[in-house]
DNA sequence: GATGAATGAGTTTTCATTCAT
DNA sequence: GATGAATGAAAACTCATTCAT
């Protein structure tokens, strides 16, 4: 990213901006997009409903920018953790335990990409689906790449292809991380990132 | 269940609701709950608007009965595959298989079960999430049964509590079979269920 | 037009239609288009907002239908009067004679028909007024008609193109209703058609 | 009107003011009053939002500027050319001649013109309606007094009111206009007056 | 018991106008 | 004196729900 000298003005506007979209993804995550009103968001980010049309287009591309931006900031976060080591073992324990710490931090935004992940979308028309669904095969794909580079130095053992390696490990941890954060008391937060990745790590059955 | 006689009049009644049930997965799943309005409904399911609100109480009521009754479903199935036999392994084989063919089969209403699992609810106020996840931890715990079992009969590797290796399968799965959903040329359907199964069964490092 | 049996509910729902169209051509008369609420004619009408809208399908068809039934409803009525005598000079009369009687008898409905075939339309989305100018055009030659034959006949002398005598006539005649409809003091309703034909009739100069 | 030197500071206004005025009569006439906003006609002047309301009070006051400049500049137009001469018949000539220049010069004017003449004003609250009549009474008046000159005179026959004849006149005029400019090529611009002025000077029937 | 016409609360969005800079 | 960001009132339209027939 280009470092950018920013006017004042600018500035405050990105403020502003940022206070919509963070009214709005608490008032989305805890009612869901069709239950909130464009006058309950700007009520809630203390601006006229007029200001928030200068800044979205209207609520799907509110919705939409919300939804995009996050995911996108939970992709950079990831991809910054595995980089951070070369080796492969410690890589994917960090990519868990980034990961662990987005979902604790983001609760809500999680929730609504989940929607539209797995869920129906709420902006089909949006084609927001499509996008983030893009977004998620593409960090996949990085993803991939570590049990590919960890097959190839012998570290791995090939017991699926890459791409089905890394969906299962994201599956997984995504498992756990729902467990712990519905159930916070019954399921402690997994401090430790081999509780996750033990189960991929040691084979079930033998030696 | 009870095995009961229905009167003829209790019969049709009965299959009126589910040819209403079956017109709103339909157009639900399409569109999403806010985007069907009741008036699309009933044409579809081809009866009058006030006779689908003789059967269920409202919009929400509706959309809950339909969800609530599919998960049942489901769980009944697949509760019914897994007791078809003694063997640990045979059991999460038929897992595996059964949940596919649900999946394959039902994907509409999948999203939507889906999306109140995992999403941000449609339906928060009807505390739907709430009754979903609910019968979730009760099949989760069916599940564990079975890791626990094989664990006492030494058949698996204690490699971490029965509940976890039961979210953790039950993820995998959802993740490779998402996989196959959303591109179907890609990512072939897993009719071998032991491609999803090694990854459990083999650890990934060693031996 | 055809005679049709019309059931009680469909008697009805015409009645309920003119109630409608009625509220609305007094609100659209008095305070233009623009500044009429779809509320307003609901509440002038005594009928809910919604079911203004079971109607018409939005505001611009519910000013499209009222503006060309009542167009059409008056050209049935000056085409009626041309053919209820052959003699051209009696004909001119009748129509003189039915257009004063129209014109006082709906002021208000007169006043958006100027708007759209003179002013700027009000509805040009909606091609209200190339419709509108169509019929206005259409009528107009069944009027130029009655000059063609009366030159023929030599009752009339050929003092222009038929039709341009047509546009002639039609505008003298809405020159003087107006001029009555805005200071019907001074104006007095012209009760003899041949105030207004005269000015056809006789030549300014000569002979 | 007095002949008063402004200085530099005032001019400059005056043309800022013509600018605001000639954007607002483009984008008014083209798409009417209420579909047009003041930042549309702001950017098109290119002017600030603001700068705009230091000149008009609202958008009322805008609109009714511009119309009763433009109708005194045409009423201005049309009493010198009366005024050019001292012959009655040449008189009406030159009437017909500037009404029909003054028409194709600016015709979208003349179409908001009578929306507020004819048709339901867009400003009755401003009561534009009303002042516009006045005007154009007043002119009529004027007008007139051709007719009734020319009745002393004994040029011509007195076949009517004055009034009445400069009404009759006017919208003879009108009406031909009308139709030359819906259909330039059906209908050929009168360049001669006399096709026009001869449905009056010669009467219909006889001499 | 079924029907579907009627209801009106609630939603998104626009735009004239103000006023701090 | 000019600017344009911010305001919020008001409008069009939808749809869950009721209830007289």
């Amino acid at each position: 990213m280009k470092v950018e000298k920013l006017s004042r003005r600018e500035r405050e506007k990105l403020r502003q901006r940022e206070e919509m979209l963070a009214a709005a993804i608490e008032l989305f995550s805890e009612k869901g997009y069709h239950n909130v009103s464009m006058h309950e968001i700007a009520k809630k980010a203390e601006f006229a409903i007029g200001t928030i049309y200068k800044f979205f287009k209207n609520k799907e591309d509110l919705y939409k920018s919300l939804i995009v931006e996050q995911a996108d900031m939970f992709h950079e976060a990831l991809t910054k953790a595995i980089e951070e080591t070369d080796d492969e073992i410690e890589k994917l324990r960090n990519y868990v335990k980034t990961k662990s710490a987005v979902f604790k931090d983001n609760i809500s935004v999680i929730r609504l990409y989940f929607a539209e992940t797995r869920g129906a979308s709420f902006n089909i028309k949006a084609g927001l689906d499509c996008e983030i669904r893009e977004r998620y095969g593409k960090f996949m794909h990085t993803l991939a790449l570590i049990f590919e580079s960890g097959i190839k130095n012998k570290r791995f053992r090939k017991i699926g292809r890459p791409y089905d390696l890394a969906v299962a490990l994201d599956n997984v941890c995504n498992g756990f991380l729902f467990l712990w954060l519905e159930a916070p008391e019954q399921n402690p937060y997994p401090k430790n990132p081999d509780v996750i990745l033990n189960i991929f790590f040691k084979g079930l059955i033998g030696p």
